[in-house]
DNA sequence: CTGTTAGCGCTTTCAA
DNA sequence: TTGAAAGCGCTAACAG
């Protein structure tokens, strides 16, 4: 059995009350008791048990993270930026993963709960909130990432979707690149629709109507993306640019590319929401939009730590706030092209 | 306050006890009564307070996975082989960073243990396994993937690195590839040595020295990859073909190539460690060697999972095992070549 | 089959 | 400044 309070109790020969007062840095207590109290815990290798303390306090001092998927780049970097500003706080984090899908999305928020969480940051699985109400029945802060849920009204932090791609398309069409086909994820989700919004308002505002056979909607992982690009090339008349509106989307369409180089239009120009690793590494020209994940996560866990601190002061909480942060345009050029 | 096991004692009229052996499933309970618990526990929507049932039974049912970083798809591709094994035992995972830091490790190590995790899922950041005797010392079940750590003896879940790279360099050396370039990472970490070895192992099967100008080691990141690939492409007689010891050495050495097309000798061979999302994206034909990422997950949950149990029945553990799973090769061909 | 009770390790009044 | 003691929510003897 593990070192608890009681033996350091006994062999500092004080009670349990003391060295508990010596562990959480209560000013009311002698130089002297402190330091020998140290002295044993440091002797014994006394380590708190947290979740002792957690049951008495009712604080655990840890957050979930809630991702679609683990093995994910993008939301794992959202993580990594919530981490990065928890650690300030003294908070931890717990990741679970919700597999896409509402199921399991709430079996692990109830794993949370079980565990005690002080709060929750989720990128839900579907458009549909409902599901997620049971936590702000349970009164437990909660703030969403990159995506909003219908019915489930709280803390946001997400991109300006429909203004990154508009912003893209925009200055593309300035430049000349026109004939633009669109591959999208679903659209049921706030970022694939509000993506294809933006798109839509650049090319109305030059007078371009979106051509429905240039469209391809799909779920959002690599496959689809290899097999919209592959539909939109073997068109009578492929589109001359493509918008890609994700990461995995478009490491899927652009295997497609290179494994049919000789089958594309030359100069086929391609853009897409999302810059990372790969956007770098396709050696095709173009243009990606790039979102500041690691501070979706950080400001996450800014506005977390706030609820969570109001709710431990017993304060009334305020109406939920959605932040946008903003995207930023990065050329990939080829050769100096 | 949240529902307790009191409120639902109180409102069904049992004892707490009862309330108790209804959600814990057990079998000398009358089937009345538990259906009536379960109503009223339904009915005021109660859930388990796992701290609570912790304490009591020393068991979290959760375990810790700390990889050296969180948003880097090998890693959480093991983590997620972790998750997939784990849920069949109910159990959980908590995922921590240790930011490639030994002193972070310890940070990491110590909070998992204060939390009460029944094991331990670890790929160390460094070499050196000294610090990880904390583990040993409390006697916690610990699993290292993808590295072992010296001085820490335990059970570890890795490929065979060496025999996979020999494999690929001795079979590219009869397809009649030569004059092979070496890009490595740390090499104090097991991967990077066993992959050097399997390199040199296959050069000198072929009568071939390892050309010392010829090797660059580093990190293991996308920015070192670049790097050590432009003073290989810099030199006076680069290379025909080069290895490649990891997927981020094999990104970051890609990008420029695809950068700088123009300057790299013609028909230059690429083979790497590693078979991921990007490999086949990057338009040159090349050779990679897939580790079964998942599977290292799941067999090293498997393995804790044993511990664990063993743990609990209170059994001697047996000797430490490290399991050595094999690599496949992977050919990437562009445009049929 | 069910209830009583002690206690997991810690915090926190209340008293001294 | 320190200690005694109650209790957080749950489980597990033990008794009935």
């Amino acid at each position: 059995m593990a070192i608890t309070i009681k033996d350091v109790a006994k062999l500092a020969d004080v009670s349990t009350a003391t060295v508990s007062r010596v562990i959480n840095n209560d000013a009311r207590i002698s130089e002297t008791t402190r330091a020998h109290v140290l002295e044993v815990i440091e002797k014994l290798n006394y380590k708190v048990n947290s979740i002792a303390r957690s049951l008495k306090s009712n604080r655990t001092f840890t957050v979930g993270f809630l991702a679609p998927e683990i093995a994910n780049d993008f939301f794992m970097t959202v993580a990594q930026g919530v981490e990065n500003s928890l650690r300030g706080h003294g908070y931890n984090m717990i990741i679970c993963n919700s597999n896409e899908s509402a199921d399991e999305e709430v079996e692990r928020l109830e794993l949370l709960m079980e565990k005690c969480v002080d709060g929750v940051i989720i990128a839900p699985s579907t458009a549909n909130g409902e599901h997620l109400k049971i936590l702000s029945r349970a009164g437990l802060p909660t703030v969403l990432v990159d995506r909003l849920a219908d019915g489930f009204d709280c803390d946001a932090v997400l991109v300006d979707n429909a203004t990154g791609t508009y912003k893209a398309i925009h200055h593309l069409l300035k430049r000349g690149k026109s004939d633009f086909g669109f591959i999208g994820g679903d659209m049921s989700l706030t970022p694939f629709r509000e993506r294809y919004e933006g798109f839509t308002r650049a090319l109305a505002e030059f007078g371009i109507e979106v051509d429905p056979s240039h469209v391809r909607l799909g779920d959002f992982h690599v496959d689809s993306g290899y097999r919209m690009m592959k539909e939109l090339m073997e068109l009578k008349r492929p589109p001359a640019s493509v918008f890609i509106s994700n990461y995995f989307l478009h490491i899927g369409a652009t295997r497609y590319v290179v494994q049919h180089r000789n089958r594309i239009p030359p100069g086929l120009f391609i853009a897409s929401f999302d810059d990372m690793e790969l956007s770098d590494v396709t050696g095709h020209p173009g243009l990606t939009i790039a979102q500041p994940v690691l501070q979706i996560g950080s400001r996450a866990a800014e506005l977390l730590m706030e609820r969570i601190a109001a709710r431990a002061q017993g304060e009334e909480s305020g109406p939920p706030r959605v932040e946008r942060l903003p995207t930023r345009l990065v050329f990939h050029q080829v050769n100096g092209e």
